[in-house]
This record gives C-alpha cells, structure tokens and sequence, in this order.
DNA sequence: GACGATGACTTGACAGTGTCTAGTTTAACT
DNA sequence: AGTTAAACTAGACACTGTCAAGTCATCGTC
C-alpha cells in the first residue's frame, strides 16, 4: 500500500476516542439485535476500525461487554437519583421511585438491562463493574433503611426486606422481558408501571410494619 | 470408504435414539460449561454422529435448545407435584413448597435454570415450549387461589398476588444466580433456603389478608 | 531537531462455529 | 424385489474470537 488512502483527513491511523467509539458501537448493536448478535468485530467496523483494535483497549469480547455493563449500572444509578429527586420527599415514595426507576430501566433498554445480569459474559472480578453494582444496590439499601427508621422498625429487618424488594422489581422486570406470561407484552409500558405501583402499595405494610 | 469401518456392529448408521441422545448430551454440556459454550458440533460429537445430523432432527440449534427447555419445565413441574404432595396439607404450606421447588431447581440446575428464560436462544412460538412454561404458571397460580379461597380473599387479589409471589421467587433465584449480592453464594443451598422461608413467611399477611 | 521507545492500530493466520447442499445408507412399505 | 422416504455423512461457506507479527504515529529525551 502507498501511504494510507488517497485521500487526505479521513481515517487518520490514531481514532483518537476510539474507546468511546467501541462502546457507543456497541451500545447500538445490543439495542438493534441483542447480545446473541453483537459481534467484536462487527463492532469494529461500526467504530471504523480494524478488527484487532480492540484487543488493545478492552483485551478481549468479555472485556469490552464488561465494560459496557459498568457502563449501564452507573446510567440506573444516575436515573435512579434522578427519580428519587422528583419524587415526594417522603420514605416509602423514595423506595418506589427508586423501584420505578429499576423497571424503567429495564423495559427501556431491554438488551443492556439483560447483559447486566449475564455473569457468563462479564469479568465479575472487574472492579469497575463491581463498584458500579454494588452502587446501585446500596443505593437500593439506603432507601429502605429510611422507610424502616421512619417506621421505627428494627435495624434486623433490613436485610431480609431489602432481599424482599430488590427480588420483587428485579423477578417482575425479567420476567416481563423473558416471559410472556404478565400478559404485558415489552413496550406496555404503562401496565408494567401499574402493576408494580399496585405491588408496591399492597406491599407497603410489609415493610412499614 | 470401503463400506463403513472395518470392524462389525459399532456406529450403526442409524443411531436409533439420537433425538434422547442429543438431548442427554445438551445436558451434559449444559451442567459442565454453561449455555456459553455450549455447541452444535460438540453436542453431536458426544451423541458420536456427524455435525449436520442433529438438523434432521431439530432443525437448528434453537431448535435443539427450545427442545430442551421445554424438557426442563417439565422437570420443574414435576418436582412441584413432588414437594406439594410431601409438604402439609395446608394452602400456604403447599404454596410454599412450590416456591421451594422453583428455587431448587434454580439453585440445583443453575445452567439449565438459566436456559428456560434465555428468549434469544429458544423459540417461544414451539407449542411443547409454551405448553410446558404455562403448566408451570398455572399450577402456580392454582396455588395462590387456594391460598386465597381458603382465606377468603375476593378473586380479583389473584392476578396481583400470583405476580407478587412469582416475581418474588423468580427475582430470588436469578439473583442469587447472578449477582453475588446477597452474600450466599451458588452452592449455599441453606442460606438460600432459609432466606426463601423467612420471606415467604414475612409475606403472609399480604396474600391471607 | 534527530531518535529510540512506546502505545495505537493493521494484517494475516488459525481453529472453531452454524448452516446449507448434495450425496450415501438404511429401513419400511408396497 | 423395488421404490420411497427418513436418517445420517461429508464437504463447503461465511463468519467468529484470539493470537502473533508488523506498521504507523507520537512523545520524551538527548
């Protein structure tokens, strides 16, 4: 080969961002058609890249999914603030904000909220993906601690009931995505709201004593 | 090739019981590796056929999988059958023993758990598939009616409640499978247990009113 | 400013995969 | 006995992830 291409400016040997650009890249493969069809080096031709280049950035296909699942705990992490700032400052309304913003989550972006849970393609000794994790469930945690205070609950409740409510959103989110059986197909999302709010209010007494 | 080996009767041409063979060698697969490394090739390499003979009968590797997934709900559902008939005779003590069974069999069959909700790798539109997936709700949800009869709740708590509980239980299982979050980690059956019962028993009053 | 060194990226190879097609073997049915 | 259909083999194809070796650009140092 001459030098590069003819032409001048375009493809520059270093990307520059080319981190960024795998993970974007990947990003919209998973939202077009899932894991099962995300490919690494399809994912490098989307970034424009050749198809060992990102053995440089991410080591290999796991480092790279595993990356991008850090990724996506820090978003919940970020909508979950979020919802909990909008709601009533009150314990329990923060609890199911913060529930809402998990289901939402989930149903928005059904492939990243999968491979986030998919422990055969992810580095679990990761700690940039453990950290981002273990944010989100303590975030979980922090909640509830503030309805059973506020409730005047014992402290010795607390694991058992965030055990309750974590299970309760993360069973009824994966299986509105890998079941039809809710008869609320993916995209409804108003039925999959409403049936959590209503969950969450028979619940209530459940954890408020 | 002179006509098949040399030798006389080993490797018939036709196998005679390949469809069970590929199936028991899916399990095989399934308990040592993992979905993930799971293969087409490999898995008919152990049935000891050639690679393209599990098309006859199964059409593609999804058709294999949804085969076997199939075969798996119906393994759950027997061993419902089996922890209710042993378990008291009670509603909520029957209803339970049908949670205990979905998180044993979660718990014991980790791969083969994982499999049953893998929607991208099965195909739901397979009536057996479908079939087998709806028994295990309904006698799920054929518990909770008696749960509710029996305390005499109004019907329209039925949908709600058989949500709750199978979220629930669902929500535990691939938790704990997962994610190392609740500090018991695969093989503990007896924390898992305990942790179950202790729930089950908390939730009570929700579903007796 | 020349110059190693180092990181970023390319290229080609390898073993392995799922699926397709065409051919071969066997059993079953007239 | 001859035909037919099912069961299975064998080879090819396009594609994958990973590895090894090579090329290119940049940056700190003399």
């Amino acid at each position: 080969m001459a030098k590069r291409e003819t032409s001048g400016a375009e493809t520059p040997y270093h990307h520059g961002a080319l981190r960024e650009a795998l993970l974007a890249a990947t990003e919209a493969l998973l939202d077009e058609a899932g894991l099962e069809s995300f490919t690494l080096r399809e994912c490098a031709r989307r970034a424009g890249v050749s198809h060992g280049a990102p053995a440089h950035h991410f080591g290999d296909a796991r480092g790279l999914l595993t990356a991008f699942a850090a990724q996506s705990f820090e978003q919940l992490e970020a909508r979950t603030s979020d919802y909990m700032a909008r709601a009533e400052q009150r314990p329990y309304e923060r609890l199911v904000a913060n529930g809402l913003a998990y289901l939402d989550h989930a149903l928005g972006n059904p492939h990243r909220f999968r491979l986030m849970f998919r422990s055969d393609r992810l580095d679990h000794a990761d700690p940039d993906l453990s950290r981002a994790a273990a944010a989100v469930f303590h975030h979980f945690e922090t909640c509830m601690r503030e309805v059973l205070e506020a409730a005047g609950r014992p402290h010795a409740d607390l694991g058992p009931c965030t055990a309750h409510a974590w299970s309760l959103v993360h069973g009824m989110a994966t299986l509105m995505l890998d079941n039809g059986m809710f008869a609320c197909r993916v995209g409804d999302y108003e039925a999959a709201r409403a049936m959590f709010l209503d969950l969450m209010r028979r619940s209530r007494p459940l954890f408020e004593g």
